[in-house]
RNA sequence: GAGUCCGUAGCUCAGCUGGAUAGAGCAACGGCCUUCUAAGCCGUAGGUCGAGGGUUCGAAUCCCCCCGGGCUCGCCA
């Protein structure tokens, strides 16, 4: 279905050659004067190079020759040359009854269905999920989402973080404080232990000891090292005590994901690389690609147009280990074996942009992936306490993510039962389902590639630019649309009405960009301008209830008319939380 | 030092592929519940869009320069 504006543009395109203009200026926008128009043009005083003639005379011409269009109620030129567009109402509710009738709301199929592998999560099996992990788990999922709705075949991978030097620091931490275990052992040649030998709280500390440790103690951390680079090949100890904490790790890391609900399609790590590396080390040796510099394997990525320093893409460290790259890259070995994607995201911190630039050009220019290949990466900003400084607990330690997961339905529950008479077990499965829908709105609604203050106490507020506001309207809709068919009617879609209160098409207007919002936020990747629309939304929808009694109109045509346009209005809210990745409950 | 991102109301943020009077929310103040959920709605107040220059009929938006801040700059991820 198209866009609103392309169907507008299409008309203004007709008039501006029928007055005798190139159509090229005839691109129609959402207006930025409410107060003045619903959509506006501005064309005319752009083409005033060419023709030499004063911008209002253009208009003019334009206006003119838009006569008898059916879409339009009132246009204007106004000086110096805006032309100003009020559409039909009858037109809106016409746009709005197609929209209804269609499955995805009037978001067009794409041209070409694209496979696209959103890399997410990055969790660290090493560590339980901090907040560290939120945003790239709720900014992942949320453009994963999109990318379906829209119409790809979208595959999530949490990439898990199971391959590097961390892991060699937890073991060397371990041989520390157990060394007669078995695992370290070189002349055991027996069964080792089926049961791990430390718990998920455990290894949650163990690694933050060892890390500290390393930075202080040169021989521990060369110790790691050594013992990174021994599992890499097979290190037969080291892949037993990889097992155990892949197995104790996994069922947390699923707990918590699943908490957020974020869900994966593919639990791969770094590790499941491992099989690619020695081919593909090979191909760029033979190819001659890669060199050796400094006792490490390189391969140069530097562009001419470069007005930065582009350092080499490192393939080995100089005591033959792989890292970071390495994995990625033989990641994307995979990836074009098993899926060939069209576009691969990448969802981290922003901090690591130099990292995926030299990944993507040795990419690129090794042919690991094949020209068109869309490599991005999105890169986030930091989540900043209310200090403007990275986020910590009290004690400037990282706060674990089921805490404040735990925290904030805590505090959503509290405000809920104060809040009217309801049983505990609903109470507390509305506060998690406001809660999630507090934090991740409050995430989202933010642009991803921003440094932003997280604030739990501002984000579950019940007021203003929130989550709780957003289901909130959602609730009030659920709640009408179930006393219309508790009194015995059926809600018919097909009854939207033209408007006939400003509220009223005020609310059209706005259900009516679903399609070109949705569109937008898929191509730029924008998850944040789907929080901004279902905010207007909301707004324009709690407008025409406050002026508007919907159940209590005695005309009931026009009841039935109010009925339907609840009722895509919710439609909408509810499509777009779930891309966002969170829903609402029947009452709150 | 080089590169890069950012600087918009007291606070948190939109707007940035140039358009008319720069928008929200919070906080402050004032209204609106015998009526579909007041977690709401309406209103008041609050800004030389970091500073300066330039391009343009028109700049928060594009270019230059400066100031301030974040981040990155080969054997971590």
């Amino acid at each position: 279905m198209k866009k609103l504006v392309d169907l507008l543009t299409f008309e203004l395109e007709n008039a501006f050659e029928k007055a005798g203009y190139d159509k090229q200026y005839a691109k129609v926008t959402l207006s930025n004067r409410p107060d003045l128009c619903e959509y506006q043009c501005n064309g005319a005083m752009a083409a005033v190079k060419v023709y030499r003639k004063a911008p209002i005379m253009i208009a003019n011409d334009v206006v003119a020759a838009l006569e008898g269009c059916v879409c339009i109620e009132k246009v204007e030129a106004v000086n110096p040359g805006f032309i100003n567009i009020t559409l039909d109402a009858a037109f809106v509710a016409e746009y709005l009854k197609n929209m209804n009738a269609e499955e995805k709301l009037g978001v067009s199929e794409p041209n070409k269905v694209k496979t696209i592998v959103v890399d997410y999560g990055g969790a660290n099996v090493a560590k339980a999920l901090h907040v560290g992990h939120l945003r790239p788990a709720i900014i992942g999922e949320s453009v994963k989402r999109i990318g379906r709705y829209v119409g790809h075949q979208v595959i999530g991978d949490v990439h898990l973080g199971d391959w590097g030097s961390q892991m060699g620091l937890v073991m060397m931490e371990l041989k520390r404080r157990q060394p007669e275990l078995p695992y370290f052992d070189e002349s055991f040649e027996g069964e080792y232990p089926k049961e791990s030998p430390f718990t998920i709280e455990e290894l949650g500390e163990i690694y933050p000891t060892a890390s500290a440790y390393a930075k202080e103690n040169e021989a521990f951390k060369e110790e790691a090292l050594q013992a990174t680079y021994l599992l890499q090949n097979g290190h037969r100890g080291y892949t037993a005590l990889w097992r155990h904490i892949m197995n104790v790790s996994l069922p947390d890391l699923k707990k918590n994901y699943s908490a957020l609900n974020v869900e994966f399609d593919l639990w791969k790590g770094e590790a499941d690389a491992k099989p690619y590396i020695a081919d593909m080390v090979q191909y760029l040796k033979d190819e001659g690609y890669a060199r050796e510099d400094q006792g490490a394997l390189v391969v140069d990525v530097k562009e001419d147009t470069d007005t930065k320093e582009v350092p080499p893409c490192m393939i080995l460290k100089s005591d033959g280990a792989a890292l970071y790259a390495t994995t990625d890259l033989a990641t994307l070995v995979e990836r074009e074996k098993l899926y060939q994607p069209d576009q691969v995201v990448y969802v981290t911190d922003k901090r690591q942009e130099m990292h995926f630039e030299q990944v993507f050009r040795c990419a690129k220019k090794t042919g690991i992936v094949r020209q068109e290949t869309e490599l991005k990466h999105i890169g986030f900003g930091t989540m900043n306490g209310k200090d403007g400084k990275p986020f910590k607990t009290r004690d400037g330690g990282v706060m674990r993510l089921e805490e404040l997961v735990g925290d904030i339905n805590d505090k959503m529950y509290e405000k809920i039962i104060e809040n009217r008479a309801i049983e505990e077990e609903e109470a507390r499965e509305t506060a998690k389902k406001v809660g999630l829908a507090a934090l991740k709105y409050g995430d989202l609604s933010n642009q991803a590639a921003k440094d932003y203050v997280f604030d739990v106490d501002r984000f579950i507020s019940f007021e203003g630019n929130t989550g709780p506001y957003i289901l909130y309207t959602i609730v009030r809709i659920k709640s009408i649309l179930a006393k219309y068919v508790e009194s015995g009617k059926e809600v018919a879609l097909c009854e939207i009405q033209k408007a006939e209160s400003a509220s009223a098409k005020a609310l059209m207007l706005e259900v009516a960009k679903f399609n070109s919002v949705m569109e937008g936020a898929y191509e730029e990747l924008a998850p944040h301008k789907i929080c901004a629309y279902i905010y207007d939304l909301s707004n324009a929808f709690n407008r025409f209830y406050h002026e508007t009694k919907i159940l209590s109109e005695e005309n009931e045509a026009r009841k039935a008319g109010y009925i339907a346009l609840l009722s895509i209005t919710k439609r909408v809210l509810e499509t777009c939380i779930d891309v966002l990745g969170f829903e609402a409950p029947e009452r709150m």
